[in-house]
DNA sequence: ACCTGAACACCGTTCAAGT
DNA sequence: ACCTGAACACCGTTCAAGT
């Protein structure tokens, strides 16, 4: 998969050069580009749902910074499980740039997006929600995924490649400082926090919050 | 704002006929597609937080159905900032579809993106969150807003915009009954809920778990 | 300073023609 | 059934030339 170069930089021409065939012949698998890539989408979708079933080669869990306040066995039972499609999910588009803007998840009509639909919903569903509340925690959890996902991809991609981490942030951090950002004194604030922050910590810490919420929701 | 075919139906030339000029002349005044598009953006995600701010012309809240449990008022004050603040950008990105797609929030260069962290974080910072938690709630929340809305304008941009509302409902929710989704039960004990859902109203309730989770994390 | 439009270098998609 | 590549209808961008 040459993807390294984007939904962009994936050419038809560029496919069949690489797959040693014709232009046209493409359109007798698949009917367009935009079917290409909802199959790739699906595709690495998929990956991440069995991976997050299967428990191996997952990504490492940062631990949790948020007292949920409950010692209910089947709220942390279902509580586990979100966190562990969710970060799955978030590993998977942070592997891969572009899949975060390109995948609708929920609703999809391909059938990854709605396993991810459906891993959602039933810890919910065990978490003792109301309907109303599985539906809307539902919609809230993959549109934070794809959301945070989305916003972090854009955010490394308009980085230098060139240079390291650490200078690219220094530069960005740089920038505060000017009078430009007088009118932003919280911005400011957050200089240490950026400098040092980690995507993935970063994801959790958000995901965490939502998932308080809705254990909160359960409990009340 | 001819906006409404979408980024995509965008085209220089287009544009130039509307303006009644010649093609080459865009190029006086902006850089490229791209910067055209992240001013278009600018603008309204700007207009979206004056209109936050100044409280007139905001779309109408739905009301909260989570149980804050606090009676602080500078926390309650807080919340309903980040709500108000959450709820214009939100109502923008529902009324333009093909902005949630294109605009990165967090971490812009254009000014308006940083007013819409800076308008986060403060209400964060009078909640009494330490600065790590001041930091990942604020890309929580922009995470969210720009993922959900993203979500949703894919969702509505994929039904057929001839069928009333309700018909298109229909046909989603028929589909569930295929045997298709023997393997999705849960997806299908969504019928009732996703039959009567309400972009707004989905979007504010997960918002509110989210602000819940924080308040949370603010008593802790 | 500001505008013009032909020209350029690409796209995705189609389709008559091959095997 | 499966593949080919020229041809088509578009793009965004550049640039010598105008006023």
């Amino acid at each position: 998969m040459l993807d390294a170069h984007g939904v962009r930089g994936l050419t038809l021409r560029g496919l069949a050069a690489e797959l040693g065939g014709g232009l046209g012949s493409i359109y007798w698998y698949v009917s367009g580009k935009y079917e290409l890539l909802e199959l790739a989408c699906d595709e690495l979708i998929g990956r991440a749902l069995d991976a997050a079933d299967t428990e191996e080669r997952l990504v490492p869990s940062p631990p949790m910074e948020v007292d949920l306040g409950t010692d209910d066995e089947a709220v942390l039972d279902a509580v586990r499980s979100l966190r562990r499609v969710g970060l799955a999910l978030f590993d998977q588009m942070d592997r891969h740039p572009w899949l975060a803007a390109q995948a609708q998840l929920g609703g999809a009509e391909r059938s990854n997006g709605l396993r991810v639909w459906e891993s959602m919903g039933r810890p919910l569903a065990a978490m003792g929600l109301t309907e109303r509340q599985q539906f809307h925690g539902s919609t809230a959890l993959t549109g934070y995924v794809v959301g945070v996902a989305a916003e972090m991809s854009l955010q490394d991609r308009a980085a230098d490649p060139d240079l390291p981490k650490g200078e690219q942030l220094d530069l960005v951090v740089g920038r505060w400082q000017s009078p430009d950002y007088d009118d932003f004194p919280w911005i400011r604030s957050m200089t240490e926090q950026f400098r040092g922050h980690d995507d993935i910590v970063q994801f959790a810490a958000g995901l965490d919050l939502l998932l308080l919420g809705l254990v909160r929701q359960a409990q009340g």
